[in-house]
RNA sequence: GCCGGAGUAGCUCAGUGGUAGAGCAGCUCACUCGUAAUGAGCAGGUCCGGGGUUCGAAUCCCCGCUCCGGCUCCA
């Protein structure tokens, strides 16, 4: 019986019973069949080597992100391949495709060395060069666990098959090439000779299905790509992602340190980076003063009774600091959010419902117990300062209100250079919710009709909600395309209830208002941490803690300096004169090494002429003979702050 | 917290049991220079901390602290 096939294009062809998705491939070109690593019928990958069924047909070439990610499979599994037949006894668990590449969790009864990582990747290279051929074969599972039986980790994932993703019912299916064999569904390259550009990364430890209370294996990581110059271009940006990394820029630009006396993820400011600091915090708040909300404050720590009553000593107590203990009635804890705070706040006197939305804004300090293992610089800190607001709100307001919060965090965002956003949207989690369903569907409907609203793309974080509400996280792509999550914005129906405020009504009744939790930068450490990276340490200018050096030639420009740097600090500008005896090189590469965004040069010519040489960071060449007003005023606008 | 790696001058690093080193940065002096490193000199160390082995420890062993890569968790 014929095939029927249908292209993407809408095209409909034939083709005898049997036919490969290879040969449906080499019947349109053979440049598109070299390219071909999988087949895709109705949106279902298959082996290329594997006859076709009638339906929606589709190449899947190496350098799409569905391609990249069949070769990075095959990839883990030669290196699987590789570690086997190196390591008398060697147990696999799993090795998935991962973004950017792929990894292979093994137990050889010890960690693996970079010595190690050598040999394998070594092997690998013979096992491509043999251009092994993937053979899919489908056995029933009695089988499949003979052939694993020296194979726990094989076993536990066989005997788990229903639920596994490996396959369906009781038939699991096994690919082969030369005498390995690993569990998998598929699809795969056709043979091992399609790994072209591939390299091993590192090895780590991780737990056997993510869990800590089970055994720990060696994980080795490793990339893959369609071509050696697409795995170049990869190690490039790794080596870029480094050069940003904003706990080798702070030090180096003498913005903040980690010093090792205070302990782990707690940080002291340096001038400079208390400075832009100051600025980024000056911001906030008058940007939130200017939008609505009233500026709060609180204290770092409260009695145990508030922390009951919030319910984070029975949620939370892991993540807070032990508690001080001052006598045997007073426990004290130091703060790991400002919420209940808050709440305190509005309940300090009746209110109704003219003062709703009630906004209160701190940029407050709180102090999480992070397990040290997870510290990463600013970004994962034990100290740190949330711009937090909670808003009070009836629960008619939730949608207008979420709309005007959401077009307010892309503004801010915005402001600090970020052009592209993506949100997730969580939604309640069937088995861990509390409060009334009927507000957590009018609030998440709220929530989506806010992100589409605001033109955001998102996804449905189904499930993934807090028991207390629905929220959405906002993502900022950075300058190197990398994500990261700043603002979150979440609804909660708990704490109303559990510190029991209410407000009065039009009709002279009580009501429970709704809280809204929200932080844009989430917290200014960590936005301070990704704003680093993504300027690569240059900030924009009305962020830059020196926005002009002045260089004189020599000494005898000294005076010459003086004046141009009034002029400039008059214009409000944040001015600095070297006055070190180096050459003029030197101090031009020392104020660029510091990333100062405007360099100066006065000489004799520029006194006379009342003029100054332009070296602006972003700019290829300098600029000579510029009027000293004509330079006050560009400066002045490129060092406008956005509002 | 767990697994692995690391910690020597402010920074980057050399030094595998026998007198602690280099480059950069710093300080002093000379040079006074037109767009990414002028030269000379000086100073700088609890070799992460504590304990042990040894005639002798930066080096070997044990405990702890901090950092890095992951797991898990998250702003």
């Amino acid at each position: 019986m014929a095939i029927e096939i249908e292209f993407p294009d809408g095209s409909k062809a034939t083709f005898p019973e049997g036919t490969t998705g290879l040969q449906v491939a080499e019947s349109i070109g053979p440049r598109l069949a070299a390219a071909a690593v999988a087949a895709k019928i109705d949106g279902r990958l298959l082996d290329l080597t594997r006859p076709v069924t009638s339906g929606v047909f589709e190449v899947v070439t190496e350098a799409t992100e569905e391609g990249r990610s069949v070769l990075r499979h095959s990839a883990a599994h030669v290196l699987a391949q590789a570690v086997l037949s190196l390591y008398e006894g060697a147990k696999f668990a799993i090795g998935p495709a991962i973004e950017n590449g792929f990894y292979y969790d093994f137990d050889i009864g010890r960690p693996f060395t970079p010595e190690d990582l050598e040999r394998i990747e070594e092997k690998m290279a013979e096992i491509v060069a043999a251009d092994q051929p993937f053979v899919r074969e489908e056995v029933d599972k009695s089988t499949a666990l003979e052939i694993f039986a020296d194979q726990p980790y094989k076993t536990e994932i066989i005997e788990s098959v229903d639920e596994s993703e490996v396959s369906g019912g009781d038939v699991v299916s096994l690919y082969r090439n030369n005498g390995f064999v690993d569990l998998c569904r598929g699809p795969h390259i056709p043979s091992t000779g399609r790994l072209k550009a591939f390299k091993l990364l590192r090895t780590a430890g991780a737990y056997w299905r993510g869990d800590e209370h089970r055994p720990q294996l060696q994980r080795i990581y490793g990339t893959a790509w369609e071509s050696k110059k697409a795995l170049e271009e990869y190690l490039h940006r790794l080596e870029e992602a480094e050069r940003r990394d904003h706990r080798k820029l702070g030090p180096a630009l003498d913005l903040f340190s980690f010093p090792s006396e205070l302990g782990s993820g707690l940080a002291v400011w340096h001038p400079k980076g208390g400075l832009v600091r100051t600025l980024i915090e000056n911001y906030s708040r008058e940007t939130h003063a200017d939008h609505g909300y009233q500026l709060v404050a609180t204290p770092h720590v409260a009695k145990a009774n508030l922390w009951e009553t919030s319910g984070h000593l029975d949620f939370y107590a892991d993540g807070m600091y032990p508690a001080m203990e001052l006598d045997e009635h007073d426990r004290y804890y130091v703060k790991p959010m400002n919420c209940p705070f808050h709440v305190l706040i509005f309940r300090s006197s009746s209110r109704s419902y003219r003062e709703l939305p009630l906004r209160l804004f701190e940029l407050g300090t709180v102090y999480r117990y992070e397990r040290s293992g997870v510290l990463h610089g600013l970004l994962r800190a034990r100290g740190f300062t949330q711009d937090d607001s909670h808003i009070f709100c009836t629960r008619s307001q939730i949608g207008t209100e979420l709309q005007s919060l959401l077009d307010f965090v892309l503004m801010v965002l915005r402001d600090f250079g970020f052009t592209e956003f993506e949100a997730d949207l969580s939604t309640k989690n069937p088995d861990k919710w509390m409060g009334d369903p009927e507000l957590w569907d009018e609030a998440t409907d709220a929530l989506r009709a806010a992100l589409e609203a605001a033109g955001l793309d998102y996804t449905v974080a189904e499930g993934e909600a807090a028991f207390y509400g629905p929220k959405i996280d906002i993502h900022i792509k950075d300058a190197i395309g990398r994500r990261w999550q700043l603002s979150t914005i979440q609804l909660d129906f708990s704490l109303p209830e559990r510190f029991d405020i209410e407000y009065t009504t039009s009709e002279n009744t009580r009501a429970r208002p709704v809280m809204i939790h929200r932080a844009l930068f989430g917290s200014v450490e960590r936005f301070f941490g990704i704003l680093l990276e993504h300027y690569a340490g240059a900030f924009p200018m009305w962020l830059a803690p020196v926005q002009v050096e002045i260089v004189p030639v020599a000494d005898r420009h000294l005076g010459y300096a003086g004046d141009v740097a009034d002029r400039l600090q008059a214009a409000g500008l944040r001015v600095q004169i070297d006055e070190t005896s180096e050459t003029v090189g030197e101090k031009i590469r020392r104020a660029l090494t510091a990333k100062t965004p405007a360099v100066l040069v006065v000489g004799d010519r520029d006194q006379e002429a009342k003029t100054v040489g332009l070296r602006l960071y972003e700019a290829e060449r300098e600029e000579r003979g510029v009027p000293v007003g004509d330079v006050v005023d560009r400066l002045t606008r490129l060092a406008q702050p956005p509002r």
